[in-house]
RNA sequence: CGGGGUGUAGCGUAGCCCGGUUAUCGCGCCUGCUUUGGGAGCAGGAGGUCGCAGGUUCGAAUCCUGCCACCCCGACCA
């Protein structure tokens, strides 16, 4: 990763908060805590809806949209659920402003305050869940699979770009099973399904785990996450996926006749990722020259820079890009060929490496008579001649060896972190100098969880699902563990 | 909401302690010429309610008072 990072180490925010501004990513909007995101930023969070949305598909979800404004008493039906986002909703009390008769101005209308007032979702299951309970009445409605994408506000104290901002964008799979083996399978599956895309998309290996109860989902039975590793050392929670349980459809009296005719709550799931990935893709694999997308998602695949003095040699170039450019086209690789005569090829060269495109290719007069093309991989920066007859499979090669490379790299570079340790000395030491996930023994209490959190600011990320089963003694308290789970300090 | 800090051109800044010519420098922007294989060079140019409002003073970016905004640290969190 990035050679100057460790120094770095306290300095990481500003880091970022450059890398994403000099890379034309997004901006603060000076609304409070809300971000804009700029086309390029966008276009990264598109490519991933796109292949978020495939998967959606094929395990069978459809997609709906549910209304933005929720009724205050929706979300107080449920009890847990109410308590963990009260603190963070922008409420809605007014529906029309006038002009102050002292002239002062806009103001409020007074005469048009809301009965009951309504909240800017920070998250959907109360309404969904209000809606369902229309749309289920028999064995033969379910199971119920639906994703909204949407945006939803949640009023956080400290902002940062893409990892937690006021508003954001995500999406939202609500679904509705007969069963409870049923509706935990489905959390399993979309847990698998968001592990998929992270490894196999986003280049980024995560581990699969289950939440403590503490940092569990308000109003589920279980949570079911995806935990990466940054390359600062930090965890960050990069999806979930939880099992409800019967407590929405209890709350929202949600029935359903069973194949015996009887009357039976159903069981729920919900699951989501937000444009928070975007900044985990940022932080996974940037370096100091900017970002590095994987091949899959970067907006641009391939650019392809003439080197040229006068209008007639770019004009002989672009008779040999021009082909060139349509035969990407046409395997589906996105390719731009950037003409501008306003910049220097020197200047392009650093604004894709910043831009974090996975293939450069450069041709100018030598290249011309010697048939070539001069090709660069963002990943390794290495350059090398191609000769131009070769240079389509070349790149089909470097966009798969890239996108291989750099989740090898991320895997390397996390599983060198995941430290093992005996001792809360150990423990501290380990969390101090090297960061990471600390795999350690504990006693399953809230309260040592507290402690350790307390005193070390490292949280529970999660109990990995493929955790094995050993005999072991809590690092804080000595007592029996037949279990390590995973800590970090998370963003 | 507690603790700390900062507001000067599109961005980043000097000047402030110790009031005194036309508010400093860099990036960016505009024009021209030369350049173009790793962020071009030279010359010229445009761009400012010094966060806002009061006060002290012959005179305020600078001193005083109040307000506002933003950033960092804590509680909260996808």
């Amino acid at each position: 990763m990035g050679k100057n990072l460790t120094k770095r180490d306290e300095d990481y925010s500003k880091w970022y908060n450059e890398l994403v501004v000099k890379a034309d990513l997004a901006e603060n909007s000076g609304v409070r805590g809300c971000m804009v995101i700029k086309p390029y930023g966008f276009a990264i969070w598109e490519k991933m809806q796109a292949g978020l949305d495939k998967m959606f598909k094929e395990t069978g979800h459809e997609n709906a949209y549910f209304p933005l404004f929720i009724p205050k008493s929706y979300l107080s039906k449920e009890a847990s659920h109410v308590e963990g986002f009260a603190k963070e909703c922008a409420v809605v009390t007014h529906y029309r402003l006038k002009n102050a008769e002292d002239g002062s101005g806009i103001i409020v209308d007074p005469d048009a305050k809301l009965e009951e007032e309504l909240i800017v979702r920070p998250t959907s299951e109360t309404i969904i869940w209000d809606t369902y309970r229309k749309w289920i009445q028999s064995y033969r409605d379910l199971p119920l699979l639906i994703n909204q994408w949407a945006n939803v506000v949640r009023w956080e104290m400290r902002t940062r770009l893409f990892l937690r901002t006021a508003e954001f964008l995500w999406q939202e799979g609500h679904t509705a099973h007969a069963t409870e083996p049923e509706a935990i399978a489905e959390a399993e599956q979309m847990m698998n399904v968001y592990a998929d895309f992270a490894e196999n998309h986003m280049a980024m290996p995560v581990i699969k785990g289950i939440k403590t109860e503490s940092e569990r989902f308000a109003g589920a039975i279980e949570t079911y996450c995806i935990e990466a590793l940054m390359q600062d050392g930090r965890a960050l929670q990069a999806g979930t996926s939880h099992f409800l349980g019967q407590n929405f459809a209890k709350a929202f009296d949600v029935k359903f006749a069973n194949k015996e005719g009887k009357q039976d709550f159903v069981w729920a799931t919900s699951w989501g990722v937000s444009t928070r990935l975007v900044g985990a893709l940022i932080m996974t694999h940037s370096d100091d020259n900017g970002l590095v997308l994987p091949p899959k998602l970067a907006p641009i695949q391939v650019v392809i820079v003439p080197i040229y003095k006068g209008l007639d040699q770019l004009d002989a170039i672009s008779e040999k890009v021009e082909p060139l450019v349509k035969e990407l086209r046409a395997k589906g690789i996105s390719v731009k060929f950037d003409k501008r005569d306003t910049h220097k090829p020197g200047f392009k060269f650093n604004e894709y490496e910043l831009k974090g495109v996975p293939v450069r290719l450069a041709i100018g007069k030598r290249d011309m008579e010697n048939r070539t093309y001069e090709v660069a991989r963002r990943d390794t920066l290495q350059k090398e001649i191609v000769a131009m007859d070769e240079v389509v499979s070349k790149i089909e090669f470097l966009l798969e060896d890239i996108q291989r490379n750099i989740y090898q790299k991320a895997s390397d570079f996390r599983e060198n972190r995941i430290t093992e340790v005996a001792t809360y000395d150990e423990f501290k030491e380990v969390l101090e100098k090297k960061g990471g996930f600390i795999s350690a023994h504990w006693d399953g209490t809230i309260e040592t969880e507290e402690r350790i959190k307390a005193e070390t600011k490292a949280t529970i990320r999660c109990v990995p699902i493929d955790v094995k089963t050993e005999a072991g003694a809590c690092i804080v308290t000595g007592k029996p563990s037949s279990k390590r789970v995973l800590f970090a300090k998370a963003y």
